[in-house]
DNA sequence: AATGAATGAGCCTTCATTCAT
DNA sequence: AATGAATGAAGGCTCATTCAT
């Protein structure tokens, strides 16, 4: 007999269930999956270890949670950037914006991103999520093109190719590693790499 | 009084070494690091228990001696490549060489490179192994640069950012999760731009 | 992140954390420290072996407590005795009757006593418990004596001196080893020294 | 079919034992029996792990060699000092002689006296080693007086117990724990008192 | 719905002892 | 006689999960 998790309606449930959540955002974060235990994150969520249960399914599933809160919470400004977009697109002012926008984000969010994509390799509903957010940025973005009759071709995959660039990128200027490279320059290459592609 | 750990010389001894790196290499790329514990290993390496830790301090000591044999192996093949490279160089020709080896490279080490990656985060020792990696061919290509007479500005730059750009583009590939994109499309991208960047 | 410890309160958790100590208790005596394993504590207390670690910090832990259980139960008819005492002391009456004392004590407490004491070699805290014990029993019975008016040339001296010489003969009464002696004999020897001293 | 251990002739041979033996009373010395372990014992002995089952049948043959060493070598002077009494025996000097003696002693022998004596509890055999001794000693004493012509009363018991105060003092005197003791107060109570013992 | 005590399988590691050479 | 690699049982401890209250 699987153990349903408990639905919660009531308001004190679900905040109940969001400081869980939180918990687990702060101690993947902090520690990572495998560093944190889940008696650890009831007491940071001030909530009894069982009761835990009474929400999650288990451990993994309070990870699930956390990564869609992540995700969330991570991806908003970019489709506030995507949604306002407005014809004629001016690349030369919304590239810079989201890149900008990019690096901010890992900066928020390094601990915790690093910890969720860890998983990722190892757990398939954790890299579904990030597939399926690829998934949707890019295509929202198409669609956009298409919407604002911006005609370029293999837009898709030129739109799916800048993000890549614009997360490896973001990626080494955060953790900014190589103290050979001047992060400058590269920024200012990225950006005009990604506006030679659209026009 | 730490234990030593022995050093093999006679080569029965660095056989049965190898066998516990391999079959730690085995089991990190089927079950991650977490997901495998020591019995495992000693039993697919064919050895007991106790001698694993007369060949590693820990169990960790094996996930590093693994790094290293995969770096190794996985960039082998590039160094070579590196190696080759005569005045002038032929950009048209190695480029594509260098992306093709860096889509059968991510093929044949798919598992293990995730699982390592994932360590990346939670580990200072193998996130630093990986940094060592990509300063030495940033700083071997650049050097051959030189020696060959290339004359690029921001060169460490490029060749940094054309080595993101790479592998980014080599996961997406080979992990081909996007059903709407045409890979034969973006690795022409890749190669152009990446061409581009050197003229 | 050190694992905390329940302090516990309710009666139902004392009582457990009691059956604990009284299984390292006898388990300590039986086979002693090192010939004892936690989950057979957990096993003679009937609990798993999981919750002995939420009693305790670890073993040696176990130890500590259960050292400070004996040392209260060993210990206090002679601290009611001492308390009993009325200027002006009859030393006729309360050295034979501390003898027997001691000789009692020894006979209930055997094993552990040996088993304690073994420790108090390699374990500072352990020692340092004995230590501190000799030192209240000599203080205590020093003020009594400064309180009852009873005036001794170096008092503290032929106090610890006389406990001394107690113990080690209880140690042989009880442990009986040596056929050749007359215990009775050794013991009047014992009272006439003592009596002598305070005289 | 039991091991049976070598019996070395061979000087070369013997010479291996002892270096075994005095490893092992080093690290017993240092470290306390549970925490040497036999490869640490082999490795400063300069042996072979191997080779300390040639020489004994396990680690706690070590220890009971170790345990007769220690004992000749730590009583021997003891020894010599009866040896050396002659009639009519002057107690005032060969009191303190031998008191001295077993401050020194313990001095000398601190570490490995506390480790050995710490194993008489769990183990028969080492405590019936010591046991064995004193009744050695006070034998050897007692058959000298009767060779002497000394006439006590009781004589078994005194010499007993004389040697029982000595060891409990020396002890004290050398772990000198206690700071309100003015041991050399004390000393010359022992001293008195054994005198009297024999007067 | 909530608590937190309790469970017990499982993990990493050690080490006395054996064995192939 | 000697080596030291190899064995594998056993131990201390953790932690996801359950359960009595």
């Amino acid at each position: 007999m699987k153990n349903e998790v408990r639905q919660p309606r009531q308001e004190r449930s679900i905040e109940k269930k969001n400081k869980i959540i939180e918990a687990g955002y702060q101690l993947f974060s902090e520690v990572g999956y495998y560093g944190t235990n889940t008696k650890e994150i009831a007491k940071r969520a001030g909530v009894s270890t069982g009761i835990v249960y009474g929400y999650f399914q288990d451990k993994r599933d309070i990870l699930i949670c956390v990564l869609e809160i992540y995700i969330n919470k991570a991806f908003d400004p970019f489709f506030k950037i995507f949604d306002k977009l407005t014809e004629p697109i001016d690349f030369d002012t919304v590239i810079p914006k989201i890149i900008n926008q990019a690096i901010s984000t890992h900066k928020n969010n390094r601990k915790i991103h690093e910890a969720l994509h860890s998983l990722a390799s190892s757990d398939e509903a954790v890299s579904a999520q990030f597939i399926a957010l690829e998934d949707d940025i890019t295509l929202k973005i198409a669609e956009k093109f298409t919407h604002l009759g911006v005609n370029v071709e293999n837009a898709v995959e030129k739109i799916h190719f800048a993000m890549d660039i614009i997360q490896s990128f973001s990626h080494e200027y955060v953790f900014d590693k190589h103290e050979y490279i001047d992060y400058i320059v590269m920024k200012d290459m990225v950006i005009k790499i990604i506006k030679d592609l659209f026009n």
